[in-house]
DNA sequence: TGACAAAATCTAATCGTTTAGATAAAATAG
DNA sequence: CTATTTTATCTAAACGATTAGATTTTGTCA
């Protein structure tokens, strides 16, 4: 493979006039020079080697992304699919690669691994890492991105990046209500209680019914967990006590889906008898009958605003020299997709 | 950021020391020397930077992978999902890094790109891409891994890994005869007829009602796509015409679903009037009612054994000194899945 | 035409490793 | 106690780029 010297070489110029070609400076070239070496360039088949170049920039342009322990959870789950895509089109965009970083989010030596390997960033996407994981990545000394975990990020100098799950369950709890539904007629199918946006999403919940007057009830609270099964029995069993729902809001529509078949099975009527209102906009959930209310998030713009933030903050860096120490959290608008399930 | 040369000055010894100790080896180190290395480079907090290695051992311990335009597909499309967890498996197993190359496919510059980047390998995991990008991406002169579209790569000195289509579809149809259906009743949803693995399938559904003494029928092949609405539409057409099927293979579990909406609406009963069978085995396919009966694919196993493969081929490449010629095909079993649908 | 500034190019150090070849220290043999 | 082998280290040259500082070439103006 040929290197800058077989350029240069072969057109008789130095090394540092073809490198000032290839990055068109720092210094001029000659424009009968620079064609001299651009086309003995292309007859090389000559493409500078990026690893020498990290090497003396001191950038690799690569942002590291970092998964909880179950790597299969972020490709299957359809929430981390829309932001991973929105991360490869921002690192498009700029100009960086992705890598995945293989290693156990509890592996003593993740940082030693990130060290090692020098990505320019890294990013964070799932929000079930361990505790002690922003203070570890923190000490790495690289701009960090978070998707979805502010709270203990916001002090690691990071790019926290979420979705508004507060107003997103606003926007659900005032469309119910609009169709009718009394407060305390409306269920909540949380889902994993140790994610953070279940907690905030619960007390929204709860205050929402407060604000309206109605003292929400520890049995309209149900299925805490995002396992179909789980979902299922939990709601047929809410179906059997006193005053069931006349609505159901799902904490993604994984949990809708399990929820509605939980309704038909008991022989219940959807929309009429129980509203479903899901959470997300999966595919699936403009295909089934009825479609299903839904909110949809932003997942694709935060993937990319989470890298194209990380970049900008290099790119500052750049120049100052300095890393920024100053904590950014900005918010996603969901909104509410309405179909035929409320 | 400590370096060598900070650890062989603080250590009083040379840098190739401190290498040796590093690499245990190539050269022998007395004990006592080392211990005292290993207890400056904890001190100083040093951590080899790999950028360098890369450059100096002309490997970077990075593998490539290769996604369709359609960036998202890769993450949403639940067949891709299985065989990226995989590929992560295999690459944490022996100590690869994924890096996800952004470019487009249809890029003229892509073959620039991995060159310009070096990685030790190449992964190509969406069967729809460009024409040429078999010849292009053997040009660049690194092992290559493909899965599921051997066809075009067969003589790339690849290394191709795919499900048996044909052993899938075969079980698929023998159960369906089992339960009853004649040959001349059992239509197929096949799906995008671009995909390799829709028309090997075809394939098998025609020859394998030949075998049974049935002519395959035009109509009785719909819906050619992967997209709900048109499924849809063609499986409610399907049914009006003479002779319904009383069963329908799906191309995916995707289609199955859209097929037994459409079933439905039409007002007739699955599994009783019409039997359903679907492909992949998505997560969705447990947790509707009636269970929907489905080829499962190891794709996590096709993932890992990728990744495997490479690694093997790379290390025996160090041996050698050359890069092998021989392209290997290997095919991964289905197995059946039998629920309510059929 | 000569003096001087500007533009173009070259030389060589650097980034942080690995690893051959030379050298010093320790171990073994005679 | 040398001579010789073995083991442990060191020195210095790569790897393939970038980029200051020195040097040469070209252009401008009196």
């Amino acid at each position: 493979m040929a290197t800058i010297r077989d350029v240069a070489k072969e057109s008789g110029v130095s090394v540092a006039t073809v490198s000032y070609v290839l990055n068109n400076g720092p210094r001029p070239v000659r424009a009968e020079t620079r064609e001299r070496v651009v086309s003995t360039m292309r007859r090389l088949n000559y493409h500078p080697n990026a690893v020498a170049r990290s090497l003396v920039r001191q950038r690799t342009h690569v942002m590291g992304i970092l998964v909880g322990d179950a790597q299969s959870e972020i490709v299957t789950n359809y929430y981390y699919a829309g932001i991973l895509a929105g991360v490869f089109a921002g690192a498009r965009l700029r100009g960086y690669n992705i890598t995945f970083f293989t290693a156990a989010a509890t592996d003593q030596g993740i940082e030693h691994h990130i060290r090692a390997q020098r990505p320019d960033a890294m990013l964070v996407i799932a929000p079930q890492l361990g505790q002690d994981l922003p203070k570890r990545l923190k000490s790495v000394g690289i701009p960090l991105g978070v998707v979805g975990a502010d709270e203990c990020y916001v002090d690691s100098a990071a790019v926290c990046l979420d979705v508004d799950n507060v107003a997103g369950m606003q926007l659900g709890m005032q469309h119910l209500r609009e169709r009718g539904h009394q407060p305390g007629s409306i269920a909540f199918a949380l889902g994993d209680p140790n994610q953070e946006s279940t907690r905030i999403r619960r007390t929204v919940y709860e205050q929402t019914l407060r604000d309206w007057g109605a003292e929400p009830q520890e049995q309209d609270i149900i299925a805490h967990s995002f396992h179909s099964d789980i979902v299922y029995a939990a709601v047929r069993e809410r179906l059997e006590l006193p005053h069931p729902p006349t609505a159901i809001f799902a904490g993604n529509d994984g949990i809708a889906l399990a929820a509605i078949q939980a309704i038909r099975d008991r022989g219940r009527r959807i929309p009429d008898d129980v509203a479903v209102i899901g959470y997300d906009n999966w595919p699936i959930a403009a295909h089934i009958t009825p479609g299903l209310t839904t909110i949809q998030q932003p997942m694709h713009d935060i993937g990319e605003a989470v890298v194209c933030a990380l970049a900008d903050r290099l790119e500052e860096n750049l120049e100052d020299k300095v890393l920024s120490t100053k904590s950014m959290v900005k918010r996603f608008m969901p909104s509410l997709i309405v179909r035929g399930s409320t």
